[in-house]
DNA sequence: GCGATAGTTTGCTTAGGATCGAAGTATGAA
DNA sequence: TTCATACTTCGATCCTAAGCAAACTATCGC
């Protein structure tokens, strides 16, 4: 009886098709404005800022002023990987599905879950570095191993800034496209950072899919052998 | 714009009070008919029987006949999944949680998740069975060991067996409560299926709660040791 | 200060869907 | 065959919540 108002709460606030999608689109990391979110959803200002206090109130987004805009973001990866496994389901339960278009495809090859890299491309990633001992996995808790810690730095990466944010460094996130884990948490931000600051790849405008250039893709396979 | 469409379809499914009910309840494991889904969701017969045709048609439960009963079960274990990621982050982000009582205390210690142990005590043995080298985790993907399928074997698990229908015989599912791994699949329904057999534990019942008796609880010290 | 942009609040309309009673179908029991 | 149980379908009611227009508040640039 109590399980189930929390699962209708939350259900609810996903299930109207104007938060939902301002929820997809929030599902690309950045964070967004009131009227880009209004646009995304299809619906007038007035309304949006009404569906926005709602997700706010349910504690699934987060808001922040800046100036006259008001920025808001998925409130936790928890949301994003809530969200993540609704889609797994929806795409294999859910209403026959139309053969996947290239887009799709796009998509299912190498995307942003939040902030960090997800679809094919993400999941091959973390199986690589588990193989060669760079990432140690224990149930959904992950590790950096030393080996780890020093390939990363290498490449770039600040582990130390990293640990003093509150959220865990390293944890996955399971992909809805493929149904196996990818790396997530701070480390799995951090890469993808790195790679888009080392130009591998581009996010497209207003859509969660990642275009790898064919030397951003030739450097990532070296990267993960 | 489209994902949104998917997830809105299925946030609507779950955000029906009546219809969460039903799913929590089912996240029981067991099959329900259509007259205790309409009990539980305390709605009347006509109204439970839209739900339910509702929850079917979107691809959520599974019907089946038997004679003049109709039997709902969830259609998969990705769905269970899925409902407990929703629970997850209602309790984490959700509305400001009244501090939790004993019953949510049992829940969190040892419970059914669909048809496997789940909690504190689901979390425990999985950690437990990979340290030992029984169970090796790649990602969301998990295998057993020869070692493992000796120890199984010897438990008075039927390998073989588990091997022949469809589903994997060996996954993990993210715990809510404890927010870590605990072992799903095939190997999972057996080994909670074979600790019911060995009166370790006793199912609450009308509830997803596990209830081991002293010796029980022993008993599964030295089983995971 | 003034206009312009960004966003919220208020008040109203409307539509979708949740609900139940009553009638209809199917299965089992006598 | 007849009655009872289990469930669905139909029809009608009612209520929530989504939507927008218009008015209000806050911040920026000048």
């Amino acid at each position: 009886m109590k399980a189930g108002t929390d699962l209708a709460q939350i259900g609810s606030l996903v299930g109207d098709p104007a938060r939902a999608n301002m929820l997809a689109a929030l599902m690309g990391g950045t964070a967004l404005t009131a009227s880009e979110l209004a646009l995304e959803a299809g619906v007038g200002l007035p309304t949006a800022s009404a569906h926005l206090a709602k997700l706010a109130d349910g504690g699934l987004i987060r808001m922040q002023r800046q100036g006259r805009h008001r920025y808001y973001a998925l409130s936790d990866q928890s949301v994003a990987a809530m969200l993540e496994s609704i889609m797994g389901v929806a795409a294999t339960v859910g209403p026959k599905r139309v053969l996947p278009g290239p887009r799709d495809k796009a998509l299912r090859e190498a995307r942003v879950c939040y902030d960090h890299l997800a679809g094919e491309m993400g999941v091959m990633m973390l199986d690589r570095f588990v193989a060669k001992g760079l990432i140690l996995i224990e149930g959904e808790r992950a590790e950096i191993s030393d080996a780890g810690a020093d390939y990363f730095t290498r490449f770039g990466i600040d582990l130390g800034g990293l640990g003093k944010n509150r959220r865990p460094v390293c944890r996955t996130c399971l992909d809805w496209s493929v149904r196996r884990a990818h790396l997530a948490g701070g480390i799995g931000a951090a890469l993808l950072d790195r790679m888009l600051g080392l130009d591998w790849a581009k996010r497209e405008q207003h859509s969660r899919i990642l275009r790898f250039t064919p030397i951003g893709r030739r450097k990532f396979e070296i990267f993960i052998r």
